[in-house]
RNA sequence: GGGCCCGUGGUCUAGUGGCUAUGACGUCGCCUUGACGAGGCGAAGGUCGAGGGUUCGAAUCCCUCCGGGCCCA
């Protein structure tokens, strides 16, 4: 194996190994500290970077993996532009999937232990989880500044999550209230709309005979849920519906439970659905609330907290929704009232964690009031810079959709106190003073001894906790030092996320800091899209498409998996994952390992004291020192507007295909002739490789270190991270149209001439005895002459003419056509 | 039902008014050349979903349709 020296004495590898490089410099940039925001730097401008915390299921999966490496490009980036930034990083701890993983790992249910043993419990395997997590993190080579870290489970994280509860109760912006809520069944919690999706399910439409009191006449109504017909508290018809004008009125009687009802006209009714007469229960939809508020018609609560029918539906109370719904319509079947059913095609909001139908229950609970915020966090959300801009678009809709204000409490264990208590009298709500946080209301007493209402000394504690995303949505605010806020620090330059979140991280940290702080607190949003699989079909676990960031990352490295992640699409779009694209980034650091490897010789010769205002430039050199200015100038415009794609396509193209593919054969003549030139060449081949570096830093951040390591530390970069060097900056004067020019025509001589050898089955190196180029233009000839010991050179041909006219060829010479600079090459082979 | 995004060689993809449409994977051919053979060089392969319009000029802008996806009701 042929081994190089380089200057520092380190033995050059002939491959380069991704396993050993990786960790070594992320020890040494963990010891430098470089990921670090200097608090005590007031000079350079500050860049925060507001992380979504990922809930600590244990694995840091290939979506979150993208998530972070878009951030991680950012950071780097903007650390080399010279800003101070700050990437921190925190834990969404609480929430329900952690209590589940609990009672799986433990096979118990979360009421089998007093719930401080339970959140014990939930606490431990989050630290585990978290600890899992950020070996692959780490692994990545994320630079996050490990010293921000907080945890949203911790007392120091939740006591800011409870001051700000305490702060919007003071305002008014946060209440205790009974309204209709979103309600799991099976979390057995109310859910904020947020949480509630939609899927695509068959249903049966049932056709339902209801007896008109006083006649021996029925109207039908049409309905997917006659288990509620025990909770039909009025029946709707549109007014223009002449079928049934002359009915409106009439009181009706509910089959089988024999309540009496009206029929009302409303101008909400479809008259093409069903039979145009629709129950109206409570409750079946949010349609049914706004009618219940219209008519003021009375609540009957006929669904249980588990799902299951209450007394009021008599014998089929205890059953299941589901179990009630066969019951019921057996029933109606036998009694003939049961006109027919058909199959439909509804659409039914189920629970974003367990896909369980949800059910809407009028609940006590704490609200959020933000629909009295619509107006500001709409026009916030105009003001941000979304990237892509589309984007704001959603995030508009679903603000502009909203009619339920925020419920933020959560009839579950693991999260967030909620600091209050009630008196045992009369029932007010006692919120927690400032400074008693945090507070557990179920151990600690409430601030005040007597119930300022009606003067009672006993209270009961709130055992309710708050929904996660009161945790999490305070998180610009919390790097920021709230509640003494460092205006540095706030708002934050990004906030970057995937197109899964946008109406609830994106939202509610407007809507929470718009209350708390009066302010946007992000000037751009960066959306990333999803992860799909090879299918084409979103990565998930049950559609067996799914692959482990370990194992993608396993593959060549993090510098591999990286560019796949910066390179799969442009930001917002969909990013399928392949281990091709993986492959493809490998053998791209492959290709530039070598580039350098060959480059090292030379680097470590150039003299230190060359002055390139002397040097003797050849064509080639002119060319590709334009291009690399160029090139510069593209990849910053790019990396400022976060087309990551584009950029880091720029520099692949670049150096494969022009500094390669080209330059490098272009010089080889120049090196190894010990030719006058060399010097340039020289020069010219040592600046491209240390651009080009640089630009690749925050892509392929150990790569670039142990290129800059190898081969630049301690002479052209004085720093002791590439890191820490500066972000290059194009030199206009390089970029010179001319020269790329001249360069192009002769790339495109030297391609045909290849091309040549090629086609008849010659080593690229062969000699040629004899090349004769006719131009049909003067000028096209004087530019290719200029140039013409570097077509010889690198053509290796003994013999090279141009010249203007015709070429004709003979037995011994053939003819080459470049058309598009009306060339003709007559090429003789010996 | 409404909104948004997308449709580019076999596959994935770049490209929002202007050179002969980008790159990757795959396919085929050649080359052990002094950076690189788990590599290199070269080649073939596209009516840019369909139709209509605007324009000197359209993958790109407008309209209609077809197909896919996401979000909302």
């Amino acid at each position: 194996m042929h081994q190089i020296w380089v200057g520092n004495l380190m033995k050059l590898p002939k491959t380069y190994n991704p396993d050993e490089v990786e960790p070594k410099w992320q020890k040494m940039w963990e010891e430098l500290g470089i990921n670090r925001f200097d608090r005590d730097d007031r000079e350079s401008p500050t860049y925060v970077i507001d992380t979504p915390p990922p809930y600590p299921s244990g694995e840091f999966h290939i979506g979150n993996a993208l998530n972070w490496i878009y951030f991680d490009i950012v950071a780097r980036y903007k650390r080399m532009r010279g800003f101070n930034v700050l990437f921190p990083q925190g834990w969404d701890c609480h929430g329900l999937p952690t209590e589940v993983q609990v009672e799986k790992k433990y096979g118990i249910k979360k009421n089998d232990l007093p719930p401080e043993k339970f959140r014990e419990l939930c606490v431990e395997l989050t630290r585990e989880n978290i600890a899992r997590m950020k070996e692959e993190m780490s692994s990545l080579g994320l630079s996050i500044d490990w010293s921000t870290e907080y945890r949203t489970m911790d007392p120091e994280y939740y006591s800011k999550t409870q001051l700000s509860f305490v702060k919007l109760y003071k305002k008014g912006l946060i209440y205790r209230g009974t309204h209709p809520v979103n309600w799991c069944p099976r979390c057995e919690t109310a859910i904020a709309d947020a949480e509630v999706e939609y899927e695509d399910r068959e249903g049966t439409l049932n056709y339902i005979k209801f007896k008109i009191k006083g006649k021996n006449e029925y109207l039908t109504i049409a309905t997917t849920r006659p288990e509620l017909l025990p909770a039909c508290v009025v029946v709707a018809v549109h007014p223009d519906d002449k079928r049934y004008k002359k009915y409106v009125g009439e009181e009706l009687e509910v089959p089988i439970f024999g309540q009496t009802v009206k029929l009302v006209e409303d101008p909400e009714v479809d008259p093409e659905f069903g039979t145009g007469v629709v129950m109206i229960c409570t409750y079946g939809d949010k349609a049914d609330v706004r009618w219940v508020a219209r008519y003021k018609l009375k609540v009957i609560k006929a669904i249980d907290e588990q799902g299951k029918l209450t007394e009021v539906a008599g014998k089929y109370s205890g059953l299941s929704t589901t179990e009630a719904k066969r019951e019921i319509i057996e029933d109606l079947r036998a009694a003939g009232l049961l006109e027919k059913q058909e199959k439909l095609q509804q659409s039914v909001g189920v629970c974003w964690r367990c896909k369980t139908p949800v059910e809407i229950l009028v609940k006590d609970q704490w609200f959020m009031r933000v629909l009295d915020l619509k107006n500001k966090a709409v026009e916030g959300a105009k003001k941000v810079k979304w990237v892509p801009e589309h984007m704001c678009l959603r995030l508009l809709d679903w603000i502009k959709s909203m009619d339920w204000d925020w419920v933020i409490s959560r009839q579950r264990i693991f999260g967030t106190p909620i600091p209050a208590w009630y008196c045992s009298k009369c029932h007010e709500p006692i919120v927690a003073d400032e400074e008693q946080l945090p507070v557990n209301p179920t151990k600690d007493k409430p601030p005040v001894s007597r119930c300022p209402k009606c003067g009672s000394g006993e209270f009961e504690p709130e055992t309710d906790v708050l929904d996660t995303w009161m945790d999490s949505s305070i998180t610009i605010a919390v790097h920021a030092g709230w509640p003494n806020l460092d205006h540095r620090l706030f708002p934050a330059d990004l906030q970057p996320n995937g197109t899964d979140i946008i109406r609830t991280w994106d939202y509610y940290l407007l809507v929470r800091h718009l209350a708390l702080l009066g302010e946007v607190p992000y000037k751009t949003v960066l959306i990333n899209g999803m992860v799909f699989g090879e299918d084409g079909r979103k990565m998930s676990k049950s559609l067996g498409n799914y692959i482990e960031t370990t194992t993608a990352r396993n593959m060549h490295g993090a510098d591999a998996l990286r560019q796949w992640a910066a390179i799969g699409a442009s930001p917002g779009s969909d990013v399928l994952y392949t281990p091709k694209d993986v492959e493809f980034g490998y053998r791209f650091l492959r290709k530039f390992w070598n580039a350098a490897r060959f480059a090292a010789a030379h680097i470590r010769s150039i003299k230190p004291d060359l002055d390139p205002e002397k040097l003797d430039f050849r064509p080639p050199d002119r060319w590709i020192l334009s291009r690399l200015n160029r090139l510069v100038k593209e990849v910053t415009e790019h990396m400022e507007e976060f087309r990551f794609n584009r950029a880091l396509r720029a520099i692949h193209t670049f150096t494969w295909h022009e500094f390669c593919d080209m330059y490098i054969e272009e010089i080889k003549h120049r090196l190894y002739g010990n030719d006058t030139t060399a010097d340039s060449a020289k020069y010219t081949l040592t600046q491209v490789i240390w651009t080009v570096t640089r630009l690749l830093a925050p892509f392929v951040p150990h790569f670039s270190e142990e290129i800059y390591q190898v081969h630049f530390a301690g002479k052209l970069g004085k720093e002791k991270s590439i890191h820490l060097t500066d972000w290059p900056s194009p030199n206009e004067n390089m970029i010179d149209e001319s020269s790329e020019q001249i360069g192009e025509l002769v790339n495109r001589t030297i391609s045909a001439i290849r091309q040549f050898k090629s086609d008849r089955d010659m080593a690229l190196n062969a000699e040629l005895p004899s090349v004769e180029i006719f131009a049909k233009d003067r000028e096209v000839a004087e530019k290719l002459k200029i140039a013409k010991e570097d077509i010889c050179g690198t053509v290796k041909a003994k013999k090279l003419s141009i010249r203007v006219g015709k070429a004709e060829p003979s037995a011994e010479k053939e003819k080459v056509e470049i058309p598009e600079f009306k060339l003709e090459l007559l090429i003789s082979m010996g």
